[in-house]
DNA sequence: TCTTGACTCTTACCTTAGGTCATAGCATAT
DNA sequence: ATATGCTATGACCTAAGGTAAGAGTCAAGA
């Protein structure tokens, strides 16, 4: 007769070694019996009882209901399954109700708050903000990026406003500083401020990754291509090199 | 301005005071202030942020998420429902899969062990288990009948068919009896096990309530439609009377 | 004024289904 | 004999409160 220990059992069965221990010790799955020295043994009837009570645990019953149809030969299965059936489809009912809430929640909130893709794409060229996406995907993977970029365009206008006046304002304050070292703690308080909203402008801000190498692309775009560090529309001859030097440095020494 | 304390806000918006403890212990929602002797007061503003809090707990977002969304001013609601609702979309999916597998788990037990009607009804007349029925709505509910007809009616062919054996072993038994005293210890015995018998039938067999009267009922039928205590479709002169005398000596000194 | 009942406070243990250590005993191959 | 791997038990942790104990507080009636 075969016999299997907690790890053969456990990979059998596709669960942990704890949940085989926890399963003896609330008397739901016993091994066939102990070894000299207390190893859990497990039989073939044992693998059995364990492949129900998984199928039983798939359908959502607790451990106790499952001890319950199981232990009781005398009551019949169908009963409990039907039971959970029950339980099932209304809990299926509640989650339709709560789906039906949930757009109509979503819809009100976006009203005429809905940013169109021309204001989102405003403040930082399409072609940037397509690239920057396309480099997160490679290491957050597809879902990561849908979930910012609904939030960049669910961002109501008047926060995409703000998000915008802030930027436009660090980009004053550095022009106003254009005569600080890059390294100068006021030249980087701003800096760190420019990153943080840039970040919110990326979606990523709050994420674990610093983005540290993108950030100091972004720097480097901003020399290459000027127009993208303009305020209110002007152009500030030297500011897109202070401000990519500012970055770089930032980036060294924060991130 | 309005103060609640812990008991008129809990009832205001139908939660437990140790919710709201919860609640502040956690951060989620404090009190507006505290009085001298340390009571929780809160405002309006408190209310309201229950309310939210409320909303999105039942949308099924944990207290940490709820956390997160109602203090991130900055960060917008709608990517916390959107998530939520791709959740929600997907447990409805995982539900539908759920409720496939089960109904076919049940159709295979079932199988052909189905009982019919016909058969169900064959040891008890049909009026007399939906009178049983009846009563017992009364007295338990829709809910609990309907689970015991589904048991009843779950029953395999096998296991009815041996509550059926057993109520007729306990017939023959009682017929052999008929010389003892109807309160004898003996014949008391059978009464014991034809009551269980019959509530296994009745499908109350495990409930609370002994239905004294119910037995007591099925008694006094037993004498107007002596039909319904034959042996293999014999009748036997006074036996419905004597079985009929112990159930209610069983009813009065067991029940 | 004292007492009683209703209310409040904090502290703490309990629940599910295991996850995640820590510590120690056992097994096996080198 | 030792290193590695497996096992055992015990303990603490999670989420969202339930339940209860013990003590302080408040308002009303005697």
């Amino acid at each position: 007769m075969k016999r299997y220990t907690v790890k053969e059992l456990a990979k059998l069965a596709q669960v942990s070694i704890r949940t085989l221990h926890h399963y003896d010790g609330i008397g739901l799955l016993k091994p066939a019996f102990r070894s000299e020295k207390k190893y859990r043994l497990y039989g073939k009837n044992e693998l059995l009882r364990l492949q129900q009570i998984l199928f039983y645990k798939e359908l959502g019953l607790s451990l106790k209901a499952i001890s319950e149809v199981l232990d009781d030969k005398n009551f019949n299965h169908i009963a409990a399954l039907e039971n959970q059936r029950s339980s099932l489809l209304s809990e299926q009912k509640r989650i339709t109700i709560l789906l039906k809430t949930i757009d109509k929640t979503i819809l009100k909130l976006k009203g005429k708050k809905m940013i169109t893709d021309k204001e989102l794409y405003a403040g930082f060229s399409k072609e940037e903000v397509s690239s920057m996406r396309t480099k997160s995907k490679k290491k957050f993977g597809e879902a990561e990026v849908q979930r910012s970029e609904k939030y960049l365009k669910s961002l109501s206008k008047e926060a995409f406003k703000q998000l915008q006046n802030e930027q436009s304002e660090i980009f004053k304050n550095l022009l106003a500083l254009s005569k600080e070292d890059v390294a100068s703690e006021v030249v980087q308080l701003e800096i760190s401020k420019h990153y943080t909203n840039t970040r919110k402008f990326w979606g990523t801000n709050g994420t674990a990754d610093t983005q540290k190498s993108d950030y100091k692309g972004l720097g480097k775009l901003y020399t290459a291509e000027e127009s993208y560090c303009q305020i209110d529309g002007k152009h500030y001859a030297g500011l897109a090199k202070f401000i990519s030097a500012a970055i770089q440095h930032f980036a060294k020494t924060q991130l």
